[in-house]
DNA sequence: CGCCGCTGATACAAACCGATACAAAAAGCC
DNA sequence: GGCTTTTTGTATCGGTTTGTATCAGCGGCG
């Protein structure tokens, strides 16, 4: 196993960039910077990356928009650590929001930073495989269904295509992302819709329903989607992947 | 939601342990303390926690040691706070490459503590939830039960399943989770629900016979949950594990 | 035997959730 | 732009789960 972290630096001061790059790469990790989110994507396109620093206070697109968009899109898995430039407790707060897994604050040591970075990647690395093969597949297998995640839609063991909301869907991929627990209502509404609840708000039990709905789930028991009362709801149905014996 | 975070506080200066938990609990958290790591041990084995504080400078185990050995036992999710007394750098780092989840410098003031501790939950919270709680085995066996702890229901010998409700599956894997030892009510409520009991509090008393009728536990004789008079309820049944030779 | 504290059982009330209906918002389609 | 169709959120009703109150039964102890 000769595996060397590679770390994507994303700031638009050119000190940090190089000092952090050189920095990384005398302990013994692999460094890249980019200048902006469209170098940063450029970046990710061609090479892989195990971590993404990323710094908030940037032109452009700043590091909390980075961040959500690398959330939604086909890094969903990428840990994340942001700079904050002072200790603003609503930045962190969003950044977390957001998807970031930890931050630091400016001005850092460099082996705070280090270390903070070794801890997210070995945090993400005890994870459950589940969420990393998640990401990178594009069926699953769960029950009597299948789903399509690049056509975003279900296909039954016929094949016959089973259409989905955009709703329903991103629901049904963070149930996949996350099966056999309790996931609270403003967890999935954090999840699916990057808001939080309102009081009294019912969105996330409607949504359930209907996602039940085409998934035929009306059974008592063994169902797909279990409701845990007064804390959410959980995907108990075992997914199998492509490449598993039946 | 109702669930009010609960958090324990482990240090050897008893000052700090009441200055602290006061503080917590002035602000609306719940707080436990302990003088040690066998303390420590002993009370997350009886009550749900979110989140531990931990001094590194303690006499016998230091708070690094525990932090290791929490990372390798069952409570490797439950998120630690490190209180460093002096602001050194090596054991900051060191905290984190052990698994803390951040760290506070002596003197601290209460507020950044508790914000600490809050960002700190929140951040587990968004976590994908995968590492939380216990998750050891699927389905645990015992008398002519198996439970099946991801759909959340027993089975019979036949395979017939039996619904059970949120709170009557928490109960009966509270007491899986610790069988033939006598929990008390407190306990029960604690470790079921997060929260603790009123004066004159009887819901774990309906909850045990609720899940008594499910279990079809009328037996006088060989019962599965026994009661024990002004103490509690133990669970007085072996519980075979899948791999065990039946 | 009779008191007294503790537990089990039943009844009832409150909180919570599922389903349906309908309104608002968004996306297609001329 | 206007119109239709689809998607998404709010309101409401009824069923289920869960906690409180109450009473009866049981065991210990004098």
């Amino acid at each position: 196993m000769d595996h060397v972290d590679n770390i994507l630096v994303v700031d638009d001061d050119r000190e940090i960039r190089t000092g952090v790059m050189e920095y990384l790469r005398k302990n013994g990790l692999r460094a890249s910077a980019a200048v902006d989110g469209r170098d940063m994507f450029a970046q990710l396109d061609t090479s892989a990356f195990d971590l993404v620093v990323l710094d908030i206070m940037m032109p452009g697109d700043d590091g909390l928009v980075l961040c959500r968009t690398l959330r939604s899109g086909k890094h969903r898995a990428l840990p994340v650590l942001l700079l904050t430039a002072r200790d603003d407790e609503t930045d962190r707060i969003i950044g977390l929001e957001m998807g970031a897994d930890d931050y630091v604050v400016k001005p850092f040591s460099p082996r705070e930073l280090l270390a903070r970075i070794k801890a997210v990647i070995r945090r993400t690395r005890m994870l459950p495989p589940n969420l990393r093969i998640t990401e990178t597949t594009d069926v699953l297998s769960f029950g009597r269904w299948r789903l399509d995640t690049t056509a975003r839609h279900l296909l039954d063991e016929e094949g016959t295509i089973v259409p989905l909301s955009g709703a329903e869907f991103r629901l049904l991929r963070v149930f996949l992302d996350h099966p056999q627990r309790v996931l609270s209502r403003d967890q999935l509404l954090n999840l699916t819709q990057g808001r939080d609840a309102e009081l009294f708000d019912r969105s996330i039990d409607l949504l359930v329903s209907r996602l039940r709905t085409r998934l035929e789930d009306n059974a008592k028991e063994q169902s797909y989607i279990k409701t845990v009362r007064s804390e959410g709801y959980v995907f108990s149905m075992p997914i199998t992947l492509p490449g598993d014996g039946a």
